[in-house]
DNA sequence: CTGTTAGCGCATTCAG
DNA sequence: CTGAATGCGCTAACAG
């Protein structure tokens, strides 16, 4: 039982320190708000006493309810599971302490009843932004939010009708460059393979530039095909299987080229049950993400600069918060090839041609 | 332009909806707090329509403001990019829903500056609750909180005299656990990789463990080793080879143990570089917590129960936050052993001695 | 430079 | 069953 402040239990209110201080309760809203040089020192020291004699803390829930401004800031995640959400998140964060703003984090789960429940959650918390990486909102319920005059940016992925900022990694680009590697190294056989895309706008893209870059490849010179792996039932699993046999049968150097991390690891761990401990040596695999384990497979990826996207959309929240009014902006952000041995050009070849 | 609802901006308060239905605010007030039956059905949908009508939403600060309570409960994550930390969360969220909390989720980054100053942040949005699983938050931090009326309870981790809730793995039998199972597979020499612990009650408890059930094993049978590897300074790794040398060469059946999947995954990339793809026969490993990529790498494991423990950490938050006064409690749940190709009996051996 | 006053949006007495 | 009044903790005019 050391210093019992009288604080007991019930926190103490600005009338406390004012009552404490001497003084009224504008002095010390002054001085909370920073507005030094306003007071005269003897006054300030008094209250700067008060305020540490009752362990003080200014409640922001008044102070947002008068103000109209909570500095709160809404982030909804769909899946913090996947390393790019948290990579993103770090980003968020870290900008959010740059401009004063408290993120909220709301995790989805991948459940789409959870985003909407939370979306309505944020809005009853009076957020002042909302950052959206999700899975499954739809127009409308983001829609409200516009008008409600809440802005909002999405991550990762744009949602069909709404015009808002967005911000993301160049897929385009990324996949232009991803293919080239392969090309470069050999491989004449791509096989892209991506989770069920029509509602997942980065999952369209990347699909199309990986339709796109080997059709202005030339087909003579490399062939693709896109596969569709659901992660909850993988049995697509039994065509890659087959296409790869088939190449192999052919002489043809393939390469399987995942759409993101859950892709790349539902793959590998398929390979490795097939193929055994070795199966890099039987297929090249990359993907795009680089989560932590693809050093420890030695497998290539395009890295995503996650940690400016989840900054750069809180610049553009920020900016709407303050009261920017522009058209909806899109920032894409370019990737970055980490090449390791899974795309070797020694790696994975049947028969050994080319090489020095 | 399609439905502009004269909301021109600012969202729609309790008065609004109020005169919208023709009656006073208590009557909303009401009928938002569920008091049912108190209104006349009549009442009741004309409160309903004008709800509907000017998509109100309560807002939760004014309510919290005036309540007393907001709902709020604090979440103080050490490190995101830790899958251990996510899955706790999750067993969180689900059960603050259950509950009907909204949980504010702060994460440090692995900085202690950061911790302080989210729990700082927490205190100032009045959360009621907090749950913590921090790196370095000091017992007096804490208890600030504590003092103030403010629930806490700990996650992984006890702080140094600070009493509290505590929920987390069973480490002694966990580890406890382990070491039978290696020792069944015929491995005779432990060495246990742990990062600095003295700090981290979990960690030491770990050790501890490890220590105590070698010694009670008998140092004829089983030899063990604690060895201490710092993350940012992996300079103790050549010690660990060195070990490794060592037991191979007097024809000794050695196995790692890692603390935690950080540590695990920093020894297996070593590994992986010094004795190439096919570290995995050339040395076992094992460690506390399932990451995503133990089953690509086919490392046995002890799996935390995470989710209960987030769950659980829960429970006794609300309890408190409901008033219960009762003594500090300590929940120690059972982690589960997943065994897999790295510690088969099989494995790793300079010279197979055993097996049928 | 400093104190007084009036709400922010809502829940709660307390009277109809 | 319903509504008018009061105040939660704080900021923002307004006066001294």
């Amino acid at each position: 039982m050391a210093r019992d402040n009288f604080s007991n239990d019930r926190r103490a209110t600005i009338t406390d320190v004012a009552r404490e201080a001497g003084t009224g309760k504008t002095s010390i809203s002054r001085y909370l708000n920073g507005e030094t040089g306003v007071l005269s020192t003897e006054l300030r020291e008094r209250i700067e006493e008060a305020i540490a004699k009752l362990d003080y803390r200014p409640n922001q829930m008044a102070r947002g309810l008068k103000r109209g401004r909570n500095r709160l800031v809404g982030m909804l995640v769909a899946d913090l599971t996947n390393p790019y959400s948290v990579e993103v998140l770090q980003g968020v964060e870290a900008a959010c302490h740059a401009y004063g703003y408290m993120p909220l984090i709301c995790h989805a789960a991948n459940e789409v009843d959870l985003e909407r429940r939370y979306l309505q959650l944020l809005t009853t918390y009076r957020v002042e932004g909302v950052i959206v990486n999700a899975l499954g909102v739809k127009e409308d319920t983001l829609e409200s939010l516009t008008r409600g005059g809440v802005p909002v940016v999405l991550v990762d992925r744009a949602v069909e009708g709404l015009v808002t900022d967005m911000v993301g990694l160049d897929n385009t680009e990324a996949v232009r460059m991803a293919i080239r590697h392969l090309v470069s190294q050999g491989f004449d056989e791509l096989l892209f393979v991506v989770q069920p895309y029509a509602q997942v706008s980065s999952r369209r893209m990347r699909e199309a530039a990986f339709r796109d870059t080997i059709g202005a490849l030339g087909v003579s010179r490399v062939s693709g095909a896109t596969i569709v792996l659901d992660l909850d039932n993988d049995e697509t699993l039994v065509e890659i299987d087959a296409r790869i046999d088939a190449a192999q049968r052919q002489n043809r150097r393939i390469a399987l080229f995942a759409a993101n991390a859950p892709v790349a690891l539902r793959v590998a761990l398929h390979l490795k049950d097939r193929h055994g401990v070795d199966w890099q040596r039987r297929v090249a695999l990359m993907s795009i993400d680089d989560s932590e384990w693809a050093e420890l497979a030695g497998m290539t990826t395009v890295r995503q600069p996650t940690y400016s996207i989840g900054e750069r959309a809180v610049e553009f929240l920020h900016e709407r918060i303050e009261g920017a009014v522009v058209a909806a902006r899109e920032c894409l952000l370019p990737g970055e090839l980490v090449v390791r041995a899974s795309t070797s050009a020694m790696a994975s070849s049947p028969t050994n041609h080319g090489g020095t």
